[in-house]
DNA sequence: GTCAGAACGTA
DNA sequence: CGTACGTTCTGACG
């Protein structure tokens, strides 16, 4: 323990004046997070709940806690609020909630006044403490009371008990008497201006705050007096003078007993008030002997009825949100992870070449963990942020001793950073890495190359559970190794938010490196992660998944760092002029909306953008018949204002309206949707997206900051925004066009290959347009006779069935009765039952195994498929369906970027890959490149994998994307 | 500030 | 009662 973590107690000395002085020291509060007892005074909690919520309420700064049948909810929601606050903050392992009883007191025997002159409390608060203890009863909370005292009492009789038995004990109180019960083992929780502004007091914060250490603070608020108990000190006399009274005298006795040697008005009216003080101090004194119907065993958390608690919250309207922090709060600490031991010694900084060739050649062969510790934030570069400190790391518990070394780039000189230089580049030096894709986008913008990464941690995990939220290390080495590292101490925190700090401001190169204590914890994170990596690489080898991970993620996930550093060419004027040309348009429709709104006069126009507005207006001003229900009325989705449109008489002011709200709502997506881009536009006249490869669940890519892969291109002016997506320069040359390419119907030639439907095969090597040809099968007519309808009707179809769809479903979707959609289906399954077989069996399958597969064995787990929930059960079904056909394009795709990507590097092409938008690439061309980059693009594309259908590849050329769609 | 729900853009 | 995503806005909660 170091000082910094441990600070000595600090030593008052109290009665400096008397004879015998005493050194009090303030007591450092103990942690003992095994044992922590939180003890509750219910009435102080409750009242202050009801007066925050209730006045919140009441400057319409919150909801109106009344529930439907007109009671009053405010202290009940706010005291559990608070209460579960407070346990998930401080994990307490028991509780008790004490409440003052109706009825006299031996305080209010001794003084008829105490606690009087209080306003009376609010009809509003009557009767929510029963149901409070209701709701605690059936938590199964102990409850306890005692007669003839006040629950402050019962808190400290607990407390003094707890900390006998050396629980650390946490008092909620709004009584500051409740602070001569603070030492080492006992904290109160002290209720700030809102309920859930809880501050810590603790000897040291009691000291700060009244300047005398706790056990004296009653003997303060005796000389002060006590308004809140309507206890009068003496007159003239503040906390600052009787602080400082009791640090020359002592306790109250003392200071009487002195009190001829204090002088001036506030002598003279001490000693006139002798009686008052010491009435006052017995009456602030708290018991802490009382006979208790309760043993602290007794008090471990409950494990609540959550049928009768549910029942309680159903009667006062309290949401699932309550409710859920409620049950969580007893849920009770899991089984947390074991420590995790990485017998690592030191995290050296690194200084010399000589030293780190010296590090790395001591275990040459073995497999090294490369971390970046900090990057240069004062100067991040479009796409990507240089890497500044770098941790490496080796060994591990077991067998070798595990070591790491810290390298600060920024100190480094020459010789140091070529021998680091050499060392990554080089593939024979493997490399393990959580975060391939960022960790290569940040060496590449200082120079360093890498290669030689075996393993990226997160990349792995996802192969193995691809439907995770969350890939962070902390997380895996929890949840695959029940191992924990360490969190860093106080002080290692508060270097890290420094460090923070530091980023935020821009100051990173000037500030301190990195800290010993974050880098060593770094470092046996590292350790760690060389231990996950290999048990996840077991796995992977078990299942068959190796190659997915070394022939298909790894390396694609450099080539996404080279088209996120890359970025795409944004022409900024046609940004600027697209934005410009939407507002008059966004204008009219608005107006248009506005005026056939009947409005009172001064009342606000409604806002367009508002579900909850435009519901009133719809359906009660402008009386249109109801759509479809969802969870907050019904909806004003685009489809059903769209159907709402064909029942009404187009020249009501309904039909108007919704005219108007259907323009303003598509301008004004749209402009939004530029807006968006235009601030994502960076220095150098690029967009660098960030591209997520361990999201989706499927296997695909999604894109973020800004999403590229949901750029319009429907309407027609969502193109002119494709058109502002521009061939641009490499910094110096300008580049000749851009070069799209996109699959055809890819999910629908998987789904051929997958099914081995005879006829489905037959029509993609037929060559003719697939749904003509479809529709002349199901509708039996020539393909030439086939209709637009019939093809619309047959494309929704084929789409459909990739999806899972229902006979409802396509009903719906083509506005056709069930019973000519399921006519449909069937017409169709006759023709294609291959793909009905593939449908049923891919389910059942998954059933059996728990998961689906694409074609190259990227797995889905699906546990849901044998859930007894009707409705989990058929959406994992339709899950099932999916995640084969749209996963296998997702790999095909995946592999094709790669094939591309080594092309245009083996024939020293300057042509780059820009953009993936799950069927597509475009890639911007340098001059003279566009034949070869054409010819590329088909051919690498088209042999990504071979299928029993063909793949088509569509190539186009133009100077923007939209120009280059085909 | 944070969160959920609704709406809507893409494949 | 059709899969997979990300973003924006609104309104409630804090």
């Amino acid at each position: 323990m170091s000082d910094q973590s441990q600070p000595k107690p600090a030593v008052v000395v109290i009665g400096s004046k008397t004879e015998n002085p005493q050194e009090v020291q303030l007591p450092v509060p103990v942690s003992r997070p095994e044992r922590k007892l939180l003890l509750i005074d219910g009435h102080s909690l409750a009242f202050r709940a009801f007066f925050a919520l209730s006045r919140a309420a009441e400057y319409g700064n919150g909801p109106a806690f009344v529930t439907e049948s007109g009671e009053h909810t405010e202290a009940v929601y706010g005291f559990l609020n608070t209460m579960t606050k407070l346990m998930r903050e401080q994990k307490p392992t028991h509780l008790v909630v004490s409440f003052d009883l109706e009825g006299p007191t031996l305080r209010s025997q001794e003084y008829g006044e105490y606690k009087g002159g209080r306003d009376e409390t609010p009809e509003a608060f009557h009767g929510q403490v029963p149901r409070i203890q209701a709701v605690l009863e059936a938590l199964g909370v102990p409850v306890v009371t005692k007669e003839g005292y006040e629950a402050d009492d019962v808190l400290a009789t607990l407390a003094r008990r707890g900390a006998a038995a050396d629980f650390e004990v946490l008092v909620f109180s709004g009584d500051r008497d409740a602070f001569q019960m603070v030492d080492d083992h006992v904290t109160v929780v002290y209720p700030g201006r809102t309920p859930s502004d809880l501050k810590m007091m603790d000897a040291a914060a009691v000291m700060e705050k009244y300047k005398v250490p706790p056990q004296y603070y009653p003997d303060l608020a005796a000389l002060t007096g006590e308004q809140a108990d309507n206890l009068p000190g003496v007159p003239g006399v503040g906390p600052g003078f009787a602080a400082k009274w009791i640090e020359a005298y002592g306790d109250v006795e003392s200071v009487l007993e002195h009190a001829e040697k204090i002088t001036g008005k506030k002598g003279e009216a001490l000693r006139e008030n002798v009686e008052l003080v010491r009435r006052n101090r017995k009456l602030n004194r708290l018991e802490t002997g009382l006979d208790l119907k309760i043993e602290l065993d007794q008090a471990e958390l409950p494990t609540p009825n959550q049928d009768a608690v549910n029942a309680l919250f159903d009667d006062l309207d309290f949401g699932s949100g309550l409710r859920g922090r409620v049950f969580e709060a007893f849920a009770g600490p899991e089984a947390g992870p074991a420590t995790a031991v990485s017998g690592l010694e030191v995290a050296e900084t690194v200084e010399s070449a000589q030293q780190l060739s010296a590090w790395l050649d001591a275990a040459a062969g073995r497999e090294t963990a490369v971390r970046p510790l900090r990057h240069d934030d004062d100067a991040p570069q479009p796409g990507g942020r240089e890497v500044t400190e770098l941790l490496l790391a080796r060994g591990s518990a077991e067998e070798h001793p595990a070591t790491a070394v810290h390298l600060d780039l920024m100190d480094a000189d020459s010789q140091l950073e070529q021998v680091l230089a050499d060392w990554l580049a080089d593939a024979e030096h493997t490399k393990v890495v959580w975060g391939f894709k960022d960790l290569w986008k940040s060496l590449h913008l200082r120079g360093l190359e890498l290669e030689g990464v075996v393993d990226d941690i997160a990349l792995s995990a996802y192969l193995i559970e691809p439907a995770r939220r969350s890939y962070e290390l902390e997380a895996l080495l929890a949840d695959h190794l029940d191992l924990q590292v360490a969190p860093l101490g106080d002080a290692g925190a508060q270097a890290k938010d420094d460090q923070l700090a530091l980023d935020v401001a821009g100051e990173s190169a000037d500030g301190p490196r990195t800290s010993a204590e974050v880098a060593l914890r770094e470092a046996e994170l590292a350790v760690a992660s060389l231990q996950l990596s290999g048990f996840l690489r077991g796995k992977l080898e078990n299942d068959g998944q190796t190659a997915l991970l070394t022939g298909m993620d790894l390396p694609l996930a450099k080539i996404l760092g080279q088209m996120e550093l890359t970025g795409v060419a944004v022409d900024r004027q046609r940004v600027d002029a697209l934005i410009k040309s939407l507002e008059g348009p966004i204008q009219q429709a608005w107006d248009a909306a506005q005026a056939l709104v009947p409005r009172e006069e001064g009342e606000p126009e409604i806002k367009l953008g508002s579900t909850k507005q435009l519901q009133t207006v719809l359906f009660e001003t402008l009386e249109l018949p109801p759509t479809k229900k969802i969870k907050t009325g019904y909806t004003t989705s685009a489809a059903a204002l769209e159907e709402l449109l064909t029942k009404v008489d187009p020249e009501s002011p309904g039909a108007q309206f919704l005219l108007a709200l259907r323009r303003w709502r598509d301008t004004t997506k749209l402009k939004q949707i530029v807006q968006g881009l235009r601030s994502a536009i960076k220095d150098d006249d690029r967009i660098h997206t960030d591209y997520q490869q361990t999201v989706a669940a499927t296997g695909r890519l999604s894109s973020t900051d800004p999403n590229l892969q949901n750029i319009p291109v429907r309407s027609e002016e969502g193109r002119q925004i494709r058109g502002a997506f521009v061939v641009g320069t490499d910094g110096q040359d300008q580049f000749q066009a851009l070069v799209t390419a996109d699959y055809s119907q890819i999910e629908m030639r998987v789904m051929g290959h997958l099914s081995k439907d005879e006829g489905l095969i037959e029509a993609f090597r037929d060559g003719e347009d697939l749904h003509r040809y479809v529709g002349s099968k199901v509708f039996g007519v020539e393909p030439e006779d086939v209709t637009a309808q019939m093809r619309s009707k047959v494309k929704a179809m084929s789409y459909g069935l990739v999806y899972g769809l229902s006979s409802y479903g396509l009903s719906q979707q083509l506005n056709i009765s069930v019973d000519e959609a399921r006519t449909m289906m069937s017409d169709y399954f006759k023709r294609f039952g291959g793909v009905r077989d593939f449908l049923r069996g891919v389910v059942d399958v998954a059933r059996e195994n728990g998961y689906t597969e694409t074609i190259d064995g990227r797995r889905r787990y699906l546990p849901d498929l044998t859930s007894d929930n009707r409705q989990l059960r058929q959406a994992a079904e339709r899950m099932a369906l999916n995640a084969p056909i749209q996963g296998s394009a997702a790999d095909i795709i995946k592999k094709a970027m790669i094939l591309v990507d080594r092309e245009f590097q083996g024939q020293g092409l300057r042509s780059r890959v820009l953009m993936q938008v799950h069927d597509e690439l475009v890639v911007e061309a340098a001059t003279g490149e566009v034949e070869k980059v054409s010819e590329i693009l088909r051919t690498q594309m088209g042999s990504a994998i071979e299928l029993s259908v063909p793949l088509e590849v569509n190539v186009g050329v133009g100077p923007d994307w939209n120009a280059a769609a085909h």
